[in-house]
RNA sequence: GGGGGAAUACCCAAGUGGCCAAAGGGGGCAGACUGUAAAUCUGUUGUCGCAGACUUCGGUGGUUCGAAUCCACCUUCCCCCA
C-alpha cells in the first residue's frame, strides 16, 4: 500500500534494521499498533540523539499507533554496556528520579499523551520489586550465555572487561519488552541501532515465554557524512533543554551543518513532507543556504517553540547579513566607572574571554573588535568616542557578538 | 591472595636528573580563502604585565645545587597467576 507509515519511515531514513520486515510492515499497516522505545535517564535532559527516536515515535503516533516511552528508571541503575568502553557510573535514585521528570516534559513536545494516546512508563515499576531467585529462574533460564557472548555488543567489552552487573542489562531490557507485551500488548520494540542485540533478546523472550509474536526495529544513529555521531560539540551534547544549550546556539548548530548532511537531517528531524524535501535534494553549494535555514528554523520551532525560533532566526539574520542587531546579542551591564579599566579586564570579568593571556592572543591575531573595528592594542581602554548609546559592541572572531552596556553614575 | 605494568597539559601520546611550560598528533581559538558550509593554508593553544617571573607532569614526603624524570609510602586503573 502506497504511503504507508513504514515506507515513510524507510524513505526518511529512520530504519536501520528490522527483525521481520513483512510482519512489521503488516503490524503497522493498520492503526492501533503499540510499540515502545526505551530511554535511559542518564542526564537531566534529552539530546538530539534522543530526538531522532522521538521523531520516529511522533511519526508513528500520527499514523494512529500508540507509542510507549519507557523510561529506564530501573535499568538506568545499571548502564548499558553496549558500545561503551567504560562502565557507566551508577546514579543515585534521587538523580534518576529528577532526570525522569525532565524527560517527561520534554517528550511532551512531540508526543500527545492525552487520553492514553501515548504512554510513559518507568521500568522501575516492575524491575525494582523483582526477586532475584525468581527472576533468574523464570527469565535467566531462557538465556544462553553462549549466545549472549556472541553478541556484538559484548565483544568489545569482553576484551576490556565487563562486570556481571552490566552483563545483566540485556536480560532486564528483554524483560521490559516482555512486561510491556503482557501489560499493553506491545509487540514492537524500537531503539537505536546499538540496541539490536537487546531488542532481539526481548523478542525471543516473548516468543518463548508467551509464544507471542514480537518484533524489533532499530533506527539509524544520527551521523554526519563522515560517519561521526552528530549532536556533539566541544561543550558536550546538543541538549534540548534551553538552559543547557541556548536556543540561538541550537539554531546556529543546524544552520552551520555540513552540506552533505542537510537533506538527511531534514528527513529525520523535521516533519516537512518528503515531496518538499525532494525538491531540495538536487541543490548544491550556495543554494543550500536557505535549506539550512529552513532546517534550523523548523527544528528550533519544534523544540523551543515558534516565537523563539523567529527570534533567533532574526538574530542570526541581523548578525550575518547586516551590521546592526545591537539589541539581539548577549548583553553585559556594568557601571560607567568600569570603563577606566582596560578592555581586557572587562572581558575577562564578563567571561567573554577566559583569561587575559587568551585575550592578548586574540588581539595579537586581530580577532577582537570594538564596534567592528579591530582592537590594536593589548591595553586598549574604551573611549568616549566608542560609545553608542552608552554601549559598545564587542566582536570576537567572526561570529560572536556581545554588547557591553554602561550605566550612568 | 601472589606477580607485573600504567598514571604527563582538553584528548591521545613522547619525554626517564639540568637544553622541559614539556616533542608529535587530534581538538580548540584566531587569520586567509569562502556560502554563517566543507576542504586547504597560516598563526596560536598553562597563568601572570610582552621580555621575564610564577604554578604544572595521580597524591604525600624524601634524595639532589637542580626532578615529569631517582627513592619511600599512598590512591586509582590495567594485565597475568590463584
Amino acid at each position: 500500500m502506497p504511503g504507508s507509515i513504514y515506507d515513510e519511515l524507510q524513505e526518511r531514513g529512520f530504519i536501520a534494521q528490522v527483525t521481520h520486515e513483512a510482519e512489521v510492515r503488516d503490524y503497522l499497516s493498520q492503526p492501533g499498533a503499540t510499540f515502545y522505545i526505551g530511554f535511559d535517564p542518564t542526564a537531566d535532559s534529552l539530546h538530539v540523539g534522543h530526538f531522532v527516536q522521538m521523531m520516529a515515535m511522533a511519526h508513528l503516533q500520527r499514523a494512529g499507533h500508540r507509542p510507549i516511552a519507557l523510561i529506564g528508571g530501573g535499568t538506568g541503575m545499571i548502564g548499558d554496556p553496549s558500545d561503551r568502553t567504560e562502565m557507566r557510573k551508577i546514579m543515585s535514585l534521587e538523580t534518576i528520579r529528577h532526570n525522569v521528570t525532565k524527560f517527561e516534559s520534554q517528550m511532551g513536545m512531540l508526543l500527545d499523551f492525552t487520553d492514553g494516546r501515548a504512554l510513559m512508563v518507568d521500568n522501575a515499576e516492575w524491575l525494582a520489586p523483582l526477586n532475584y531467585i525468581e527472576f533468574i529462574r523464570e527469565i535467566g533460564s531462557q538465556f544462553s550465555v553462549n549466545r549472549m557472548l556472541a553478541a556484538e555488543a559484548y565483544k568489545q567489552r569482553l576484551e576490556r572487561g565487563l562486570t556481571f552487573l552490566e552483563f545483566n542489562y540485556m536480560l532486564l531490557q528483554a524483560y521490559d519488552f516482555l512486561e510491556l507485551y503482557r501489560r499493553y500488548d506491545c509487540q514492537l520494540q524500537i531503539g537505536g541501532d546499538d540496541q539490536w542485540s537487546n531488542i532481539i533478546a526481548g523478542a525471543d523472550l516473548i516468543r518463548r515465554k508467551e509464544r507471542g509474536q514480537a518484533w524489533g526495529m532499530t533506527l539509524t544513529l544520527l551521523t554526519n557524512s563522515a560517519g561521526e555521531k552528530m549532536g556533539k560539540t566541544v561543550g558536550g551534547a546538543v541538549w534540548l533543554d534551553p538552559k543547557k544549550f541556548k536556543p540561538y546556539d541550537f539554531y546556529q548548530y543546524w544552520r552551520n551543518i555540513d552540506d552533505a548532511d542537510v537533506i538527511r537531517c531534514l528527513k529525520l528531524l523535521t516533519f516537512l513532507p518528503l515531496a518538499e524535501i525532494r525538491e531540495y535534494e538536487h541543490l548544491e553549494g550556495e543554494k543550500l543556504n536557505p535549506v539550512k535555514e529552513l532546517l534550523a528554523f523548523e527544528l528550533t520551532k519544534t523544540i523551543h517553540g515558534e516565537s523563539i525560533a523567529q527570534e533567533v532566526n532574526l538574530t542570526a539574520k541581523a548578525i550575518f547579513s547586516g551590521a546592526g542587531a545591537a539589541d539581539r546579542m548577549p548583553e553585559f551591564t556594568m557601571p560607567s566607572a568600569a570603563r577606566q579599566a582596560p578592555l581586557l579586564e572587562l572581558l575577562t570579568e564578563t567571561g567573554i574571554i577566559p583569561s587575559r593571556s587568551e585575550g592578548r592572543r586574540l588581539i595579537a591575531q586581530g580577532g577582537l573588535y570594538i564596534n567592528n573595528q579591530p582592537v590594536e592594542s593589548v591595553d586598549y581602554i574604551i573611549s568616549d568616542s566608542d560609545l553608542v548609546d552608552n554601549a559598545v559592541i564587542v566582536r570576537r572572531g567572526k561570529k560572536k557578538y556581545y554588547r557591553l552596556f554602561f550605566t550612568e553614575g
